[in-house]
DNA sequence: AGCGGCATGACCGTTACCTCA
DNA sequence: CTTGAGGTAACGGTCATGCCG
């Protein structure tokens, strides 16, 4: 850092000298009225510079400070070395404060900071994962119940005919049409459904797990060694969705829940503030967060 | 081996300052 | 010129870890 950066009249009681952590950063303790709060201000260089008088070591109380940015180069080195390696060896630290004129206390704040940026960028975006997969899921969802709802319907409505005409009343449908055939009339209709939803890639679960993965950050977050997001829930196939080999009673499979999860890549940024479903997400009820 | 004290570094939340619209 | 927002350097506190007596 060119030019020694000096800071403007600093209150009395003011002390120059070492950080109370022992490590090598030139300080200076300012009081601060109404926070309990120590504000130090940077001095650069101070660590080498040499007052030749009660005089000028005043009068560099008295010129206005800058709390400078690191230059364009300082940042770029500093960013090198960090996509190398985001933590900081001793040594490394030393070399790096070395070449870039800082101090190395400098250049292990810089590290801390650029960590801490670069975890914001990752909860975004992992946010972002998130909020698009919910919001396909939800939308599926939504198909799917609509869709069970509808072929409900018709099965209620082709039990009620041939109750009807099993009882000897009069109804709309062809005699031919034995009890058998209505079974496989609807087990057609499965089939039908269940190529519909081929494409997106389900899993079945139990309500209670369905409602527990939104909370489980422990899942959801997790990243694989190489530090690649992993989605919490693999894709599969969805062809045995509707089949007999179901590992839940029929009581249990009453109280089961479609998870679609589509494969989870980035998409572009959406605003976090609000939500697929067009209001603030915060409003949603907890269970309804992707 | 177990323990306490100390040094160090990472992380978190926060503050102060700078820059720019 | 002022102001507010956003970015960033730097802080204090806390915790984990390693070393040493």
């Amino acid at each position: 850092m060119e030019g020694g950066i000096v800071f403007e009249a600093l209150l009395q009681n003011q002390s120059v000298g070492f950080s109370s952590d022992g490590f090598d950063s030139p300080w200076v303790s300012k009081p601060f009225h109404g926070v309990k709060r120590n504000t130090k201000k940077w001095v650069s260089g101070q660590h080498e510079k040499e007052y030749n008088s009660d005089e000028d070591y005043e009068n560099s109380f008295r010129q206005p400070e800058k709390k400078r940015r690191l230059t364009v180069d300082q940042v770029q080195c500093l960013e090198k070395s960090f996509n190398k390696e985001n933590k900081l060896e001793p040594e490394r630290k030393i070399q790096l404060a070395k070449d870039l004129d800082l101090q190395p206390r400098q250049v292990a704040i810089w590290f801390q900071n650029r960590r801490a940026r670069c975890k914001t960028k990752q909860l975004e975006k992992d946010y972002d994962v998130l909020n698009s997969s919910y919001e396909k899921l939800k939308l599926e969802f939504d198909c799917l119940q609509k869709h069970n709802d509808k072929l409900k319907q018709e099965v209620q409505m082709l039990k009620e005919k041939l109750h009807r005409r099993e009882t000897g009343e009069n109804v709309s449908i062809p005699n031919e049409f034995s009890s058998k055939e209505l079974d496989s009339i609807a087990q057609e209709k499965k089939v039908s459904l269940q190529t519909w939803i081929d494409e997106p890639k389900m899993v079945i679960c139990k309500q209670e797990y369905a409602n527990s993965v939104s909370t489980k950050s422990d899942i959801i977050d997790s990243y694989s060694p190489d530090g690649n997001y992993s989605p919490f829930l693999e894709p599969c196939d969805s062809s045995n969705v509707f089949e007999n080999q179901s590992d839940f009673s029929q009581e249990e499979e009453d109280n089961l829940t479609i998870l679609t999860c589509p494969k989870i890549k980035y998409e572009p940024y959406i605003d976090p503030n609000e939500g697929p479903l067009g209001y603030p997400i915060n409003d949603r009820p907890f269970w309804l967060w992707p």
